[in-house]
DNA sequence: ATCCTTATTGAAAATATTTATCAATAAGAT
DNA sequence: ATCTTATTGATAAATATTTTCAATAAGGAT
């Protein structure tokens, strides 16, 4: 279900910085902050104020179609999210950012740490380190 | 390895503001921002500036005596670390954070990532979210 | 205990980030 | 084309974080 259905479900409506911010996220393989997001969209020569930025942002991870980033210094970030639970792989070098699927691999420890603290766990959030094909030859 | 040998060993200095803001960490079992440890230095009738406060969370960052908590809104608690590796399990309703250790768990995931990826993974973020034991029971 | 060097501090100011307010605009149904 | 109202952007306000710098104090030397 892309962002037109889920905002007419609500009764919403489809804008233009609405669209931009999504392309521009769509068009992004590193996650962006607000302020960011609002620099690309001036230079794209659009008319857009960095409010309505964090505003869209708001609604798409209301939607579930935007995930934040959560880098040990930077946790600003926003990424698109592909449908499905998914999680970020994040290259130290050069910050970019690919997601991977999988939440049956947790299971596991879930299930550990359940019985271990007596908490119920119903959430989580994972993000992998490390360095992408190509900042591996530098 | 404690914060008054990691200092000597890089020709720093024990003060009282480091101290305090230890302390505070220590007897936290949530997740504290530096506003939060800052107002309960003052509670503490201590003398203090905030920007000691950030200036020491950052300090002891760097020493891996502390982690970040990266809630899902919140991403700027900062949560006293026991050595090894170690991730946090969030209340969701009262934000009680516990750790759990455990890093093999996810050498599988890993290896497949790396394998579907082509990146070189070495390092990871987790963090669980669910209901503490009494918050279950309301 | 006293002196000296210099890491550290706190206050204030400068930046950066995020949220609230509100009149003007424009989406989308009629 | 018109009407209703969700949405926008400018401004202002509130928060959060970083920088600057003179005054202070840790801790080694004496």
């Amino acid at each position: 279900m892309d962002l037109q259905e889920k905002l007419n479900q609500k009764g919403l409506r489809m804008t233009r910085p609405r669209r931009v911010v999504l392309s521009i996220l769509e068009a992004a393989s590193v996650p962006l902050s607000a302020g960011t997001i609002y620099q690309k969209a001036l230079e794209r020569k659009e008319r857009i104020g960095l409010v309505t930025v964090y505003r869209t942002l708001e609604l798409l991870d209301e939607f579930g179609m935007v995930r934040r980033a959560h880098s040990q210094d930077e946790c600003h970030g926003y990424l698109l999210a592909s449908p499905g639970h998914h999680h970020n792989l994040v290259c130290h070098t050069c910050m970019k950012t690919v997601e991977f699927p999988g939440s049956e691999d947790l299971s596991g420890i879930v299930q550990r740490v359940q019985r271990q603290t007596g908490y119920q766990v119903n959430d989580h959030l994972l993000e992998l380190y490390g360095l992408c094909p190509s900042c591996q030859e530098s």
